[in-house]
DNA sequence: CGATTTTTAGAGTAATTACTCTAGGAGTCA
DNA sequence: TGACTCCTAGAGTAATTACTCTAAAAATCG
């Protein structure tokens, strides 16, 4: 068994996601694995040291994610990478979802939060500017910061969004992942017109395999007309 | 003197967007506008009426705004109407800085944002295949509910994810105006690649009337390398 | 085994806060 | 003026909840 620590984090988090950091107390952290609130108390100094905890575990994550290995990239990889950075993001959505209200609290976090979206957005501009230099995106510099500063809030903000729209189903793990495959093709969207050579390509194919059409787009653009849907 | 209940209204929203709807306690709205906390309750029934309230005004602005008269418009005109959508999500951010919350909490309160969210998207739809029909946008349908959904998921996130980078200057005016008008910035590069005719003739001058460069953008890529920047 | 350190339990507390209740002022209309 | 309704005050309450404290079990180590 993984060590209390630990245990402590993943249980949170599962429950901030379910219900919102607001909506969870400390005593239904320590109920939800069995143990004593004073026992979490023991390892970690408050609530919001958990908080604070699990937003650097969601950091590193993305770190890491954004650290694409050397040499030529197709653009096909660096959506399977932004597909990696969905799934981070998703689940630690209560983050982004209570974000606001964390980086009001405390002051240190903020700080840290403005490195992270920097560092984010840098490594990102390295990585869209690889794909340029293959002659897959064809984008001014001033175009590609524009991107990226779009996707980056679109990816952050998707969660949040479509959970809002559909929290009946918390917990379906079927529906999520068709969500944040939505996701996935919004940033795609985002992307389309930029791209040349080989990566346009393998448009079509891309957005089809990520566009979960009756599901989402259906909960978004109502009944009034849907794609190519069949009309009874 | 404007009648009790919609200054409570005032009040509340902008204590809410200062310091989010969770630091902000009943009697800090009731002190806020010098009466008392019984008075409050004689008004609304409790603090989520007071939001819920709040909500509903937003709604029908934007409602309001997304009726745009007949005959054709120009880009120009749209990216106005545009700010003013802006303006009025930025105007009630804390709503989406916590909308998970709220829409968490109230089962009424889901259905009713479900349905905006719907009807706002095909307003929105309705003014794209305008400009469409006008040569000013090139896009097929299935393009334009991409940008259309990315359009609208960028506004409503654009005031929190700013605030979140800059939460110490909370109501300085002239930086709130500089940060919204990055956001029509970002707006204009989501439709920029789908531009043309007059629409592109105009493109630089709109881009240039909207981009705040040194404040913002130097805010999100750090000291790397600003567009035209002095390197010392 | 004994000693020491780490981990756990769980009852208890202090502070916050949404909300209630009663009583009284202020306008209005006869 | 009197009656009636609308509006306001402000002290008080009940419930929630983050967090503390003491003491004992469990692990570690000589």
């Amino acid at each position: 068994m993984t060590d209390t620590k630990t245990r402590i984090l993943d249980t949170a988090l599962n429950l901030f996601n379910r219900a919102g950091e607001r909506n969870v107390t400390t005593n239904h952290i320590a109920e939800g694995l069995g143990i004593s609130p004073g026992n979490l108390y023991y390892h970690y100094r408050n609530k919001a040291a958990i908080v604070a905890a699990l937003f650097e575990r969601y950091q590193e994550q993305i770190r890491d994610l954004l650290t694409v290995p050397e040499g030529p990239l197709t653009w096909q990889d660096k959506m399977r990478y932004f597909e990696g950075i969905l799934e981070s993001m998703w689940q630690a959505r209560f983050l982004h979802r209570d974000l606001a209200h964390f980086l009001h609290q405390d002051a240190e976090l903020r700080r840290r939060y403005k490195v992270f979206v920097q560092d984010s957005l840098e490594r990102g501009l390295v990585i869209y500017r690889s794909l340029r230099d293959s002659g897959l995106i064809q984008a001014s510099d001033e175009e590609l910061r524009g991107l990226l500063v779009n996707t980056w809030v679109l990816a952050a903000s998707w969660p949040g969004f479509t959970h809002g729209l559909n929290p009946d189903a918390t917990g379906d793990e079927a529906l999520d992942r068709t969500l944040l495959r939505q996701g996935i093709y919004q940033i795609i969207c985002l992307e389309a017109p930029y791209l040349r050579g080989e990566a346009l390509d393998h448009l079509d194919a891309m957005k089809q395999e990520f566009r979960t059409g009756d599901t989402t787009m259906d909960l978004l653009f109502a009944a009034a007309e849907a794609p190519p849907a069949r009309r009874a």
